[in-house]
DNA sequence: CGGGGTATTGAACCTTGGTTCAATGCCCTG
DNA sequence: CAGGGCATTGAACCAAGGTTCAATACCCCG
């Protein structure tokens, strides 16, 4: 987000786009338009933004394949539905996808600040706790395979003495892994492992 | 949710209760009717119901209202929304509510059916989330509260030798106290008590 | 082929946790 | 007051984890 917080417009209308632009540069916020799902698919790797305003219904990808695709993707962008022929299966969709609001055309100014605070706000969080997951991950990946495997069991609460037995292996090997897993992931008790590991997706074994 | 599934019935028209009625019924479910969202409230607690379909416009408390006052409870009940008079706004507040979906007058039985099998499942995911955490809850209620604070001690990773400095005591008495621990839980390791703690609400000292 | 990263193994030592005896003091309730 | 639940304490012992030495073996990449 830097400081000046980046809003991405995808609608197919060009007038649209010149008049939410005006806007929103009017407000303080950074704009990138783009006229098409697949225009930003393309471009939104290197102009990234903090969140998105998206027409529903567009040549080609709808808004709502759009919203799908990033979803799959894992790229948790919040998203405001603006749209004209909008109805209520519509919204419905794409609320329980995660879009933060579903306004249709014609909208009031205050509304859609409103819902562009609110997908700024959310774009926050994710960026926060993406940063944090970013390090721990970063650790993780440090691991070599049979650190990550000995991991697993000790998140299970298993003694080394059952570790080393399950992985075919001595009592002191598993010492050993413990030992670096701890060192390299910077979590010295078994409680911040646990954590951690939930955090990262990592299930414990059995 | 016994055998038989449980669906409530909340509107103020009638007609539409009996039509209602006569589907479910024949769909094998069985149906509590209520009249108005007031007489939901009267009666829920003696006959309980396994999901809600919920018209939005009633006299007096209307769908949404009753829907916010049961999520401010806790009651985590899956509802669906099945209104002549809905519009787009209200099926956002409604999903992001937390209401698995939001249909139109007129429905089709596929429609409603469809929405209700998706109710009904949750609704027995929350049933069994909630058998488990009653277990778990019930142990942790058994515990004294100075074994709750060690246990808030241990989740956090700290050594005996911290826990018992922190509290003003022995080493000894810590050890004591989380034997105890471990015995009312039935849970052996660190690993499984943080998760425990974890989802029992239970934050870690500090 | 040589080197680096990884996995393994053994030994010894210390720290910590887990368990079991037993006993004391406090506080609240019947 | 008597009893029960709770917190505490000491001693002693065993099991488990953590650490540090050192050495071997495998495998892939340059």
């Amino acid at each position: 987000m830097n400081i000046l917080p980046t809003i991405g417009l995808v609608d197919d209308e060009p007038g649209m786009l010149k008049a939410l632009q005006r806007l929103l540069n009017a407000e303080g916020f950074r704009v990138r338009a783009f006229g098409s799902a697949s225009e930003f698919l393309q471009r939104f790797a290197s102009e990234t933004v903090d969140c998105l305003v998206l027409d529903v219904s567009m040549p080609g990808l709808t808004g709502l394949e759009l919203q799908e695709q990033l979803n799959r993707a894992g790229a948790r962008l919040p998203i405001v539905f603006l749209t004209g022929q909008g109805d209520i299966p519509m919204s419905v969709r794409a609320i329980k996808a995660g879009a933060v609001n579903f306004l249709t055309k014609p909208v009031t100014d205050a509304d859609l600040l409103a819902a562009l605070r609110a997908a700024l706000a959310e774009a926050r969080r994710f960026q926060d706790e993406n940063r944090e997951l970013a390090e721990l991950r970063k650790q993780l990946d440090s691991l070599t395979p049979r650190e990550l495997e000995v991991l697993r069991h000790v998140i299970a609460g298993k003694l080394n003495k059952q570790i080393a037995s399950a992985l075919g292996t001595g009592e002191q090997n598993i010492k050993v892994h413990r030992m670096r897993i701890t060192a390299k992931m910077g979590l010295p008790s078994v409680a911040e492992l646990v954590r951690a590991a939930e955090r990262l997706g990592i299930k414990p074994v059995e």
